[in-house]
DNA sequence: CCAGAATATGCCTTTACACGTATATACGCT
DNA sequence: AGCGTATATACGTGTAAAGGCATATTCTGG
């Protein structure tokens, strides 16, 4: 499943803030790109170049539909910067709090995720699903 | 036309490989600009330059000894990255090993915050430790 | 106060990249 | 085929940031 690619790092990726954005809305559920021009009012342009960047360094893939494009996100590089952070994790999980909001936060994954899969039935059609929740 | 020199984000000061670096080793103890100078193979000012901006974001803080500056790290602008990662979380926690992978870190954590905090006693002295895919 | 070590800063050049504008390509409909 | 919509790419431009080098600053010991 791993292809070529002329290669910047995660880092470099995320670094620009109109990318972050569209990564975010892809977070909630996937988007075509005049979806993402409307929402992050965007030129049309930008939103596909920056789609670009993205889908080059496996944040992203889409698939046709008619004339539109899908984008939905990848995990896999967000999860290398997941664990590049790692490393420092013990700088502030030193704190109960903060190790607590941690572990909060994979309970309600888990959560999430067995909701997904009981409401995982939406292929084609006119785009739908909007996600919710989401406390931070 | 003069513009405002605001503060850069979190994201794009992590973007340079050398200013990981620097944070790389800063996360094993705190280390001198020669110090960092001389494992990183990097000329003076560029180390002190990276570590200004470096500071300037709150990534380190640095103390006085002698001519020497010690740095080290400072939790929080890592803690507001980490605090991004987590909107997109579910989409690999749902994989159980990951899932357990991702509490492993979490108790190493405690295990290791616990270790440093019976050997927290070191302050100035000589310089211990040498340490595209579109699918249809 | 002076010399030398450690670190910081200033200037200059190069380069990378994000943007705007214009244009090209892809697809569906009638 | 021709048109409209949706998306991609090409080109030119401005800007900011990183590196190299020289120099300034800060500190200690003699």
């Amino acid at each position: 499943m791993e292809y070529i690619k002329g290669m910047e790092s995660v880092f470099e990726i995320i670094a620009e803030p109109n990318r972050r954005a569209i990564l975010g809305l892809l977070g909630s559920s996937q988007q075509s790109v005049g979806e993402i021009e409307r929402q992050l009012r965007m030129p049309q342009p930008t939103v596909s170049k920056h789609l670009r960047v993205l889908r080059d360094a496996g944040f992203v893939e889409s698939t046709v539909d008619a004339q539109r494009r899908l984008y939905r996100l990848r995990p896999q590089p967000l999860q290398e910067l997941d664990d590049w952070l790692a490393q420092f994790r013990r700088f502030w999980s030193a704190h109960v709090d903060a190790l607590e909001r941690h572990l909060d936060r994979i309970e309600q994954s888990k959560v999430q995720t067995a909701m997904r899969k009981k409401t995982r039935r939406n292929r084609r059609g006119p785009n739908r699903e909007r996600a919710k929740g989401e406390t931070k």
